[in-house]
RNA sequence: GGUGGGGUAGCGAAGUGGCUAAACGCGGUGGACUGUAAAUCCACUCCCUCAGGGUUCGGCAGUUCGAAUCUGUCCCCCACCA
């Protein structure tokens, strides 16, 4: 199996800085990991790395329209093909990013063939509560409908809709199974430093022009209901309606915090991954360590 | 100094004699996750444990079979008057 490095972690740990050290020692270059960083215009609320600091190709960073439809199946192809055509360079590639299903996708044995979503399926059953709804599934596939919870609307549809299809997502396999041979490292931090680096970027990002940026995406019309980025939603509402700036940020924050502890849960759970404490004070130590862990990894067959 | 309002779990806030370990919201924690993933959803959250038990509603002392809820007193906060 092919070699591939992931760098992943939750969001606001420093996977940014390191990647770009990490890239330059391997000599390789970066495919982005990171489902917000896809779109084009959406850059300081997501954290997006500035082009002028990007000495290392990136991949798949800032290539999509901002409201297009996007799947992990277009992932999945995408991230792929990027990974062999550097694999057919003799690099080895760099997947750097926080979306852990997006990474399970791309380098898992995540069976996508049923159908794509249809944006109408759902359509039809905006009169079904989600009682019935989920009953409905149970009657087509009772397997998904015990392990998704009925309350969870858009997982449910989702199920309902690939049952009615022909195909079963209960069937589906777990993901778990590599096609590469990877090392996933996974930055991380104890949750109270995490949580003061999340609380402290929202102001950076505020600082940086976020809300001119959010302005400009409304002068030009994008529809910011469609944006489920965290914050560009409700600083458009803020900038629209008005109200509070601080509560608005504080939201954000709060939002943000609690999107980094799903990843973890993720990480911790769904993927295999090593786990790299970081070391703010002394980020040569912490780089000191992912050059080891990659010596080991390049070293082995 | 006087008058009025108030002190409830990490925070906000209901509750004004038994159905109350105490609604609800927030925050927090754990979890789920296959085509919207920075999304969506679930559980737990006074303490010890599964069931069960133990301590609570500013403090103390009472009334009562029974009190967060009634009485007295003390402490603290807020508003207004001096």
């Amino acid at each position: 199996m092919k070699k591939v490095i992931v760098l992943t972690g939750p969001t606001a740990v420093g996977k940014t800085d390191l990647s770009l050290k990490i890239a330059k020692h391997l000599r390789t270059e970066i495919i982005n990991a990171d489902a917000s960083q896809f779109r084009k215009g959406l850059d300081i609320g997501t954290a997006k790395i500035k082009p002028e600091e990007a000495d290392v190709p990136h991949h798949l960073l800032d290539f999509l329209d901002t409201e297009a439809e996007f799947s992990i199946r277009d992932y999945q192809i995408l991230a792929r093909k990027k990974i062999s055509e550097l694999h057919g360079r003799g690099l080895i590639p760099l997947l750097v990013g926080g979306s852990g299903l997006y990474i399970n996708a791309a380098l898992g044995d995540y069976r996508l063939d049923a159908p794509g979503r249809n944006l109408e399926f759902e359509k039809q059953y905006l009169a079904l509560r989600n009682q019935e709804l989920h009953a409905l599934l149970a009657a087509h596939d009772p397997d998904a409908a015990r392990k998704i919870h009925p309350n969870n609307r858009r997982r449910v549809l989702r199920a309902l809709e690939v049952a009615l299809s022909g195909e079963k997502i209960s069937d589906n396999l777990t993901g778990s199974r590599l096609l590469y041979d990877a090392l996933i490292i996974c930055l991380v931090t104890d949750r109270k430093t995490l949580y003061g680096r999340i609380n402290s970027r929202v102001s950076i990002m505020i600082d940086n022009g976020w809300l001119d940026e959010v302005r400009g995406l409304l002068a030009k019309g994008v529809d910011l209901k469609k944006v489920k980025d965290i914050g560009y939603r409700e600083l458009a509402e803020y900038i629209e309606e008005g109200g509070d700036l601080d509560a608005v940020l504080e939201d954000i924050r709060k939002k943000t915090r609690n999107y980094a502890k799903r990843q973890l849960t993720w990480f911790k759970n769904k993927m295999d991954c090593v786990f790299v404490e970081m070391d703010y004070r002394n980020p040569e130590m912490t780089e000191k360590k992912i050059k080891e862990l990659l010596a080991d990894f390049l070293r082995r067959d």
